[in-house]
DNA sequence: TGAGTTAGAATGGCACCACCCGTC
DNA sequence: GACGGGTGGTGCCATTCTAACTCA
């Protein structure tokens, strides 16, 4: 399976998502992540440490393709409207994420308008403030009324994994306190990707 | 004096400080923000509803910058290298936001390697978590020990804002409960920024 | 029980006796409404939010009625006088809700006119002015005058009805300071449904 | 100058508007109310006592119009799409009254889908609730949002209007305490008219 | 008829409490 | 395991304005 994670801008939590989703599809099969992004956010990730999967440029990742069962491709941010075409075709499953907040969304619908019909994606709420908050169901019920395709749960903002990064591995094995109830979030996510 | 707000990635809270920088000088002379994102955020902030002083964007900013004290503008993401010495000869001061996580620090000290010496420029840590976390000032010490100019202090990360974001006006007016405390932040940078 | 509600004219907060009656009687018993009206105004209060009583159209509804134990038909304003007949026959008490003021109780009046003798029907006052105001006992007093069977107290007018309608749920669960007030009215006139 | 005042629902003040629109206008012209209504409102009011302009039904309308410098015509609620473009083309200016609660801005943008481009109409926000309350302003500000054209003002609530139809005769003339500060409202709507 | 008084509704402000993340 | 702090919810006070009553 293909699994493209697509942010139309920064600091929403795409590199994050590519790097615990893969983890979660490596504990099934051989999994490669494609580090897209111009800054090189994955590589630098798991330059620091040791992820469970493995990792490699677009170049390279035409000849690696054919090794590994799974793969997730971390994209550059702000796609053009032309490119979308081509990204939907070159995935089984294209996964948007965003933060709850209002600039996020509006730039996200913005973008969305460009997406073909009866597309194969889905919006996945990110960084989610902790449970008095009630940001992320309410931008789960904006973007459900808008007529979008969300995932009905969210990822909740954890320092975990920020801790992660920092050590180069996941939140699963980052030692944190917090880290097993992070990682809850994606198998949730995991759970949806490789039932479809 | 004219203040120019530059991102070396996404959500960074770049428009944020834009807007609250500018509606902090808007209050001792006449402000202009120049939005030059290609996100137009500043605008969508402005659109939902009443900031203190005037905005437009990249093309009309010739025009009016004659008719106002105080300048901030908006830039877009990711310069090319090759615009960071045009962008430092147009302004008085350059203000780098970042929040405090490894990823982002990451991507702002490889920009800065193509930063001319003695450039009049801060470093300002966004974003930040509430007290008990140690991440803004373990990220002021870093940037320090890389020999880099950091503002001492920090923007801490709140509600209000998005909260404001999504009323179009400042967290001072916003009405908020943390609108006050979250404004004394931008009065510490306002501060700063006009003694230079 | 079968309950319908009759209106005459728009705007006498028709929907919302149907609406706040269902979920008065669905304490005690599985309570459906149907939604007659062109306007569609129920259907438009639940689909905005989650109002504790099933919902269906008057086609659904023939289906459905032997599931329920009580329903609460929201008829179509202005109904012809040869449809009054087969509505009383079709219904265990009919409401007939109104504003009190001066052309809509000559409205009440003329249709009231083609009402069979001894029909099991009800005028009820919806939308009185607050208690300075003389309006709803007057209004009481002239119907009881003309001979007509008007219920001896009225509904009052609250902005939580509207707060309500906007969040799609009653007024008791609207989280609106009045709205426990302004729910003891219709916990008035439902206990005076049942107790027939 | 022929004014139409039209509702898509009853209970938003329809007949009221025409009433004292039309006595605005008779200050200047000799002015006439059509009324359309199937309720006869208008004639309602006028048969309790003395308006300052003259009355009659749609049938006597055509005959009368060519003595009249001003028609306000009050038509029946809830007109059929296909008679919107008569409506249009019957008149110099097309009203269209609404209360400022969600359930009849709803139906009122369902309606307006039907409205020819350039069409000239406006919405008017009737029975608006006393200051404290910002009803008015955000049902305009949601219109306009709706890229509909309002009214920029509104007409307030008062139960002196209540008082007026009862007496038959304008707020101006009703002698109520409020009935001035009522007709202010009409005044600022009669000056928009005429001025067009 | 006009002015002062009182009751009640509606918004906005502030203080208090419960919950949970994040550090020690 | 304990503490500090942000976030949301509830309840209370102040303000404004309508609507009715009373007095001159």
């Amino acid at each position: 399976m293909i699994v493209t994670i697509l942010g139309f801008k920064g600091g929403i939590g795409k590199t994050t998502t590519a790097v615990h989703l893969a983890a979660y599809l490596s504990q099934y099969d051989k999994t490669l992540i494609v580090d897209g992004d111009p800054n090189r956010s994955a590589s630098s990730w798991a330059g620091r440490g040791k992820l469970p999967c493995d990792l490699c440029d677009e170049q390279s990742a035409i000849k690696l393709a054919k090794s590994y069962e799974h793969i997730v491709i971390d994209t550059k941010a702000r796609p053009e409207p032309e490119d979308l075409e081509a990204l939907l075709k070159g995935c089984d499953k294209l996964i948007l994420p965003t933060t709850p907040d209002a600039l996020a969304l509006d730039a996200l619908i913005l973008m969305l308008k460009a997406m073909p019909q009866g597309a194969n994606y889905n919006i996945l709420l990110n960084i989610v403030p902790p449970k008095p908050s009630k940001m992320g169901e309410e931008a789960i019920k904006f973007l459900e009324d808008a007529g979008l395709q969300v995932y009905p749960f969210v990822i909740r903002r954890f320092t975990a994994y920020q801790r992660a990064a920092l050590k180069g591995v996941t939140v699963y094995e980052s030692g944190d306190r917090m880290g097993k109830i992070a990682w809850s979030d994606y198998q949730r996510l995991g759970r949806e990707v490789l039932n479809v």
